[in-house]
DNA sequence: CTGAAAGCGCTAACAA
DNA sequence: TTGTTAGCGCTTTCAG
């Protein structure tokens, strides 16, 4: 790992600066900082010596004095997923309005790889950190938020930790969405969700069940099924559902890949000319739902704003703000676009 | 922008690691850093103390003298886009397998912005940058490339800049893809691409051109608009196409987000029982394509591709290589699902 | 095997 | 208005 003969270090500083415009280094860090009180033909002869040299500020140095790296970090699942992209999309926009350089690091559900990440950006000394957490123990951050590090956490709550916090409407969204269903007539719904260990999805079953029992729908625990968005498994699941007596008139998907790999799985089955075909809910909006046919309707969260509001709440703590932590939990909207609104089978 | 009483600074130092294991700062530094030659018994008391204080190294402290930060930068249009959300989880991961934290940031296309978010990252003193650039001079890296950064350019090749480049075979694709249409009968096809002063959409339109110069097909010119997907422009363009005398009866989209509008559009319109439906193309392959009716068939490129290949670049850079700028062009990939094997209209 | 001293590039505090 | 000094937390070099 040497990086040959050219280092990175061989860059100007303000020293060589200050010895080729003839003054002394403090000048110079007054001119790069914009600091009053420097004659206009000082700060020339500054600037010139700047352009001459292509000298550029090492913020490292400069954190090292003032104690703020003018950075934060965010820890996502996956930076690639559609949902977590839009996230860190606003995170990043916050953080530039903020004048702030953005870490982004995926820890693939992993709570070992978030402790690592999250802890890796503390050893940089972000200032703050946006965590969508796979962790169910958070206390590896208590020594750096008595530090002066910000936190905010998104899309799940933090454990052992009181830090400010921005969630999704999880079970109100997911009992909407299946009241949706029960008012379009549906009786039996099957659920189909991610693993229950994941906050999220835990949320949305027990708004499934709310919404059942408060409508007087009694519930088949053989309707519900959590685990991964394996097709194999969806596959297997899908055709119990639906080869059940009496069968499920609908499906509920707890999240959008679980939607896909249900139409996907719907899309290659074969459908006897006369067939019944369920109807379909998901949780989460995604793109070309509309285009499909039937139109797939969905509960939709809202991504970008997740991440705006938490890299908000995240400034304001690094601008002073001291009140307690704060939660915010975002809406969700029923897009109705067909296929959450066939009638059940007759 | 005062954080309050804590300060980001307030964090233990080997100095206080030193003094409560009752060693000298050094003996910290060698444990930390996994240096041979300290008695199991000392390294037992540091660790102890470390454990105690909840000491974490300073990375910048570090790098201050170490001269690399194991850090890089990535710019890219948008992290939020689909297709540069693939290439930032590649280029993350690979990254990660070198023991390296991943900034990121969005030019938003602009060549400015991109200059910025690139210096911004030097003044980090990243050890590379991966960039999609947008500007269309990059003299302005000259500095940082003298004194040992590591760059390799992504989609688009920089100017002015002799870097690692790793390309998708544009014109080749879109040449293929014409051919395509070609081969199943279409003679009269529309071209619709984003604005040419953007380099793969330039490329692009000379794959066009050149595969229906090839195959004898004449080119209207009135057939290829190039701009940006605003879906209004795309409506009186599709009308225009579609309603001359004689009609294109194939459109190839030069992007992604193209293809999704125009097929939003085409979904829009009103189509006569019996009227001809064109058959459609699209550059780069997007999710749920398998899911339309008709399907859509694409000239698929890797963005996961490009992404660690440049990232590869950029470590075998890294990892001392000296060998002259590589340029690495990733060949495209039809996928025929029905869209673009309609017949022409008879 | 362990430690003392110097210094990375910068800013804070104080002098001149 | 400008300069000098000290020191941020670490690694490097050299001495014990």
């Amino acid at each position: 790992m040497v990086a040959g003969t050219a280092d990175r270090r061989d860059r100007p500083t303000m020293k060589d600066v200050a010895a080729v415009a003839g003054v002394s280094l403090k000048t110079v860090s007054r001119v790069v900082n914009g600091e009053a009180g420097v004659l206009p033909h000082t700060e020339a002869q500054v600037r010139q010596a700047i352009a001459e040299l292509g000298f550029r500020r090492n913020d490292g140095a400069r954190q090292l004095r003032t104690g703020r790296t003018a950075g934060i970090g965010l820890v996502v699942e996956n930076v690639a997923d559609p949902f977590y992209s839009l996230l860190t999309g606003a995170v990043e926009q916050v953080a530039r309005e903020h004048g702030c350089l953005l870490f982004t690091g995926s820890s693939e559900d992993d709570p070992q790889r978030e402790a690592e990440l999250a802890l890796a950006f503390c050893a940089r000394r972000v200032d703050g950190l946006v965590i969508v957490p796979a962790a169910s123990d958070h206390s590896y951050l208590g020594p750096e938020l008595g530090s002066g590090l910000a936190v905010a956490f998104v899309d799940r709550p933090p454990i052992g930790l009181a830090v400010d916090t921005v969630l999704t409407a999880n079970t109100q969204g997911a009992h909407d969405g299946v009241a949706h269903l029960l008012a379009h007539g549906h009786r039996r719904i099957g659920y189909l969700g991610d693993a229950e260990r994941i906050y999220t999805s835990a949320e949305r079953v027990r708004g499934y069940r709310d919404a059942m029992a408060a409508a007087g729908a009694p519930i088949n625990e053989s309707w519900i099924s959590l685990g991964p968005p394996e097709p194999a498994r969806i596959r297997s699941v899908i055709d119990q559902l639906l080869g059940a007596q009496p069968a499920v008139t609908a499906l509920f998907t707890g999240n959008n890949r679980l939607t896909v790999t249900v139409l996907r799985e719907l899309a290659a089955r074969r459908w006897p000319p006369g067939s019944y075909r369920p109807a379909l809910l998901g949780f989460d909006d995604f793109e070309l739902a509309d285009l499909l046919r039937p139109a797939v309707s969905v509960v939709a969260q809202d991504p970008a704003g997740l991440g705006r509001h938490a890299a908000e709440l995240l400034f304001a703590r690094l601008g002073g703000q001291r009140t307690p932590p704060r939660r915010i939990t975002l809406p969700t909207r029923i897009i109705a676009r067909g296929s959450g609104e066939a009638p059940p089978a007759s």
